[in-house]
DNA sequence: CTCTCATTTGAGACTCATTCTCAATGAGAA
DNA sequence: TTCTCATTGAGAATGAGTCTCAAATGAGAG
């Protein structure tokens, strides 16, 4: 976690009247150092491992209002959890997931982007966010057979 | 629901040796004869007003035959929830969704297509699927302040 | 048409990610 | 240091979806 993440976090607590806790900086902290899309679950077992124990519902509650402030971008991939990365000075990108594996790279395409505007603007819709996945086999995984599995 | 589509549906479960039950039949009924995008609840209660009591369970355990033989498409627009159409004789659509009426547009580009294909290439997968979602304000909703919500 | 039996159904228990509740604790303004 | 609300933790609650198992039923064999 850099100075400037935190500077940035603290910005925010501040300017929605929220205080700067412990468990909130430790959370914060957690998703800052990993490159990892990362479940509260996760989060919440490696901070026990490093023998800081905050409650699940912390976690949650943490992540909550990073991913409403923008210090945090999330993804679900389908599975009913969400999935958490740090996102501080990163630029938008899109997944490519394996669906054998879970390994999952990221893209970015203008012309897509420019596309999507396109898009939104031919139908009269105000474009906010959007989700853009790819769900396929990766190099290592489309050599294995299916029957493997 | 269509003769076509029936007799897709009988055969797909006669290849998978799944028998044709009145239950199978209208919950399959139900999908075909909407336009909508229909979460499980919604089509168990659809059905429940046309006085055919099918349980939850067979309604979601009929889904699944069906979206697993490519006879519906699902989506999921992160809510947890997973959401029904239609499919035979469709092509591949993408969705531009509202975030505040929910009204779901349907689109395609060919041109974003080749560009998926372009990426999954250049990382070394094959692609099997993807998901494509737009969020944002609709016509009527983008007029609207936000103080309204 | 009837028999047979594996498949299917319904009701409700269960799962699991996430949210909620509420008493106890703590941050930070004064 | 005091005061006051926000925050925390523990566990209960929620809700979509799945599982279990006894009873019902489709459909092939006779």
């Amino acid at each position: 976690m850099t100075d400037l993440e935190l500077e940035k976090f603290k910005r925010v607590l501040n300017d929605e009247n929220l205080k700067l806790t412990p468990q909130r900086v430790e959370v914060f902290r957690e998703v800052c150092n990993s490159d990892e899309h990362l479940e509260a679950e996760e989060i919440y077992l490696s901070l026990k491992q490093r023998k800081v124990n905050i409650s699940r519902a912390t976690v949650y509650r943490t992540m909550d209002i990073l991913y409403q402030h923008d210090l945090v971008q999330r993804m679900d991939i389908g599975d009913g959890k969400w999935r958490y990365e740090h996102w501080l000075d990163c630029h938008q990108h899109d997944h490519l997931i394996c669906i054998r594996c879970g390994t999952i790279v990221e893209f970015v395409s203008h012309q897509i982007e420019e596309i999507q505007q396109d898009v939104a603007d031919k139908f009269n819709y105000k474009l906010l966010r959007h989700v853009h996945q790819l769900f396929g086999l990766c190099k290592q995984c489309r050599k294995t057979p299916m029957s493997v599995i």
